[in-house]
DNA sequence: AAATCATATCTATATTTTTCGATATGTCGA
DNA sequence: TCGACATATCGAAAAATATAGATATGATTT
């Protein structure tokens, strides 16, 4: 886990609520078609639309996340799910609590 | 206290790190010339040394700082010293918990 | 009052980030 | 296998950030 890099995705308003969007699904996103769990995350479509920004830049978002260890992409035939990586999100606050 | 604005400041490994110093400015820093303590924080010149940046970088990043709220200005004579804000440093932490 | 010192601000350039439309890739259904 | 659909990637233009040198401001010293 590397502070800079997760810092400059909390840099953003729209990728820190895509973070808080996703702590609880079933309050912010419709159910999915596929199946009846948010237990893999959230399909791109749905946090574009509640997003409001084009499906270029959601999924660019949601790469620049991952890349910073913030979520996990799990692909379900055409679509593909991000949920959060807790583990990840605790490194940073414990991190943070060190060097802060 | 603006998630966003706070981490943009985080975003750059520099001003990590003057953070980190100035949670303990006698590890970090010579005494100062004028005082005999750190109560007020460290002179920007010590801070720029310390960086090896420029003079007008360090001031822009402290000032962005400020602009956060991370960092207290105090005026000594001709220098300024600059110190931690511990309440909204610990206001990061409670929001992130909230909205991460 | 002038020279000096510490810091802030201004101006400019290089780099990075934002954001999109267009296109590519991968998957499913007919 | 072809077309439709979901997502990813590419390429580009605009905006923001990084960083420095030059200059301004404010305080101290002589």
């Amino acid at each position: 886990m590397n502070v800079v890099e997760v810092s400059k995705v909390l840099s953003n308003e729209t990728r820190v609520n895509i973070l808080k969007w996703l702590k609880e699904p079933e309050a912010n996103f419709p159910p999915h078609q596929d199946i009846d769990h948010f237990d893999d995350g959230v399909c791109v479509g749905y946090i574009q639309d509640k997003a409001g920004l084009s499906q270029s830049t959601i999924s660019t978002y949601l790469n620049s996340m991952q890349q910073a260890g913030l979520v996990i992409p799990t692909r379900h035939g055409k679509w593909t799910y991000y949920r959060r990586n807790e583990e990840v999100i605790e490194a940073y606050y414990s991190t943070l609590k060190e060097v802060l």
